[in-house]
DNA sequence: CGCCGTTTCTACTACGTATTACTAAGACGT
DNA sequence: ACGTCTTAGTAATACGTAGTAGAAACGGCG
């Protein structure tokens, strides 16, 4: 129960030789139909996954193929060079896999791989459904960055979305007193804390709030949203959950003749390559994206190896001032 | 010689068991240092490596990780995605390896990669230098984007910087005659394109150009080039290498009052996410990296199998045409 | 000189698959 | 009925490693 199946089981189960069942699984002539479903029925019955370490020892071929990424990476974001780097140091190997857009089917998706046999462990650095029971047996680590978030979350390390605070004191500090949270959807994580750290400071410190519109990353809509605004409503600070919501606004609210940061200041998250030289450039919050994948790896390590959560990373994140915040108009 | 050493051809030449040789590669003890160095040097002479899959048949543990990635990837650029959906339908499994950035290192790095034995095939999607003569015996497919780049070049299809001639001659037809040109680096094979395109084009329509600058992919000093130019410049239509470079640019221009579009026109190149948002938004041109990243990947698996090139793709890039560009103020 | 313990090495086997060589069973023409 | 050809399946083997059990060499001690 608890053994990965072979070959050999399939056979016994379905009253043949190995051969056959090698031959039914590499696609070989000669195998009347009547066999062949009965070996994959049998094969499905034991949940049996030809083992690619044998085959490739077998046929002196490994199926195996490498992307290299050098250091710089190409806007890869530098999560998975830290990742990948950690991975290696702990010796393990790390493969690609993609999967599809569509909910259902990537369910199936990640299901399929993690009962494949293939990997001791799973990493995915966005919100994917927790997978269904993984058949008990010897199943591999899994961790999301969607739980990872959340636990980062409330150990206060990561997304707790301790910069937005930061940001929206520091606004107070300069006359702020209305303000406006341009939100992501409502499914990443990370999303839902800044909107969270937004309404829990809005209400600690007794703020005007607008509202909290937006709810997905387009940067149209979020200029949309700003586009709705009533025409009296500057001085107003806009807190945006990350840089491309935030150029969207900024774009909307120039365009309605509002100056930035003159009558509207925004603060937006990322630190994208074009933030810096935006007209004028974003407010944002920077993150070691590097260091923040070295560390998921580790976990993932260690979940694998039965060690206990490694020391949480601190300061993975930083606020980065620029030209879009300024002093509400007097 | 055409095959690749085991540890019984070690243990031959070092005149020891095979068990010997897994002793000293799993670092048991009990094994002499005379006889450990024996062993190093007969398998370094062999150019011995372990094989990954028949150890781990025999641990019965993969080492391997996967990072999924969801379809509508964390701008990893869609190359990857591309290029891992296609490696899959050819059967093939895809590792991320990386390197480091120093020269040096880097080129003993990618030698590495391809004297393990462990790959098929290896693809660089940036410029790479190209292998020391990897070891003749059984060598590795190796695609790099450089030399993949200087050939979409020759055959006309990629970075054939097209579509900068396109946006060319689009800004004479709107009465543009004075041209800069800001490249990138030139041991980028693309940019190098698009600076022999310009180059090429100004000379076949006998336009005025004020320069070819730049010479990295860095915003900043896009900016300190346009900020160096002479006071009484405009109208001028600027072509930039990359949407960083012509957000630099277009910053700087109007920092020093000219106004884009009106005195000064841009274009970039890549359609970074912002770049839509920018004010004004920037005329760039997009490219499918998603097509790209699989046709990479398609050619890599035609060499691999000894197939003749596939059908090279067209229409991989197209200009978006946006409010950075508009006829020069008469 | 014989016994024991330690160190150092070797012989052998199992891992799970693909595939070659072979056998059994029909199909068919004469 | 007999030999031949085709089809459907099986037995046996090799791939390269790690590790188990055991052998050989060696030194120390009584």
């Amino acid at each position: 129960m608890g053994k990965r199946p072979t070959s050999h089981d399939v056979a016994r189960h379905a009253g043949v030789s190995q051969s056959t069942v090698s031959f039914v699984f590499t696609g070989r002539a000669g195998i009347s139909t009547a066999t062949r479903e009965k070996v994959l029925r049998s094969a499905e019955a034991l949940n049996y996954r030809p083992n690619l370490a044998a085959r490739s020892m077998r046929t002196q071929r490994t199926g195996r193929l490498a992307i290299v990424i050098p250091f710089p990476g190409l806007s890869l974001g530098s999560l998975l060079e830290g990742a990948v780097t950690t991975a290696r140091e702990a010796g393990y190997t790390v493969e690609l896999v993609n999967l599809s857009q569509d909910a259902e089917a990537l369910a199936q998706e990640v299901d399929a791989v993690l009962s494949s046999f293939e990997y001791e462990g799973v990493l995915s650095f966005s919100p994917i459904p927790t997978p269904r029971s993984s058949s008990a047996a010897s199943a591999p680590a899994f961790l999301a960055l969607s739980e990872f978030d959340e636990e980062m979350h409330a150990t206060g390390a990561f997304s707790d979305a301790h910069p937005l605070v930061e940001m929206m004191e520091h606004l107070v500090g300069l006359g702020h007193r209305r303000f406006l949270h341009i939100a992501g959807p409502s499914d990443y994580p990370a999303a839902v804390a800044r909107r969270d750290a937004y309404l829990a400071t809005v209400d600690r410190l007794g703020l005007e709030s607008v509202g909290v519109v937006g709810g997905n990353w387009s940067g149209i809509h979020a200029g949309n949203c700003v586009r709705e605004l009533p025409d009296d409503l500057p001085p107003l600070a806009i807190i945006a959950a990350n840089d491309v919501l935030a150029a969207g606004a900024i774009r909307a609210a120039v365009q309605r003749g509002w100056s930035v940061p003159e009558d509207v200041s925004v603060t937006g998250w990322d630190d994208l390559p074009l933030s810096l030289h935006f007209l004028p450039s974003i407010t944002t919050v920077s993150q070691d994206r590097q260091r923040l994948g070295a560390y998921a790896m580790r976990r993932l390590v260690a979940a694998i190896r039965g060690d206990g959560a490694p020391e949480p990373e601190t300061h993975l994140q930083q606020v980065i001032w620029r030209e879009s915040v300024a002093p509400p108009r007097t």
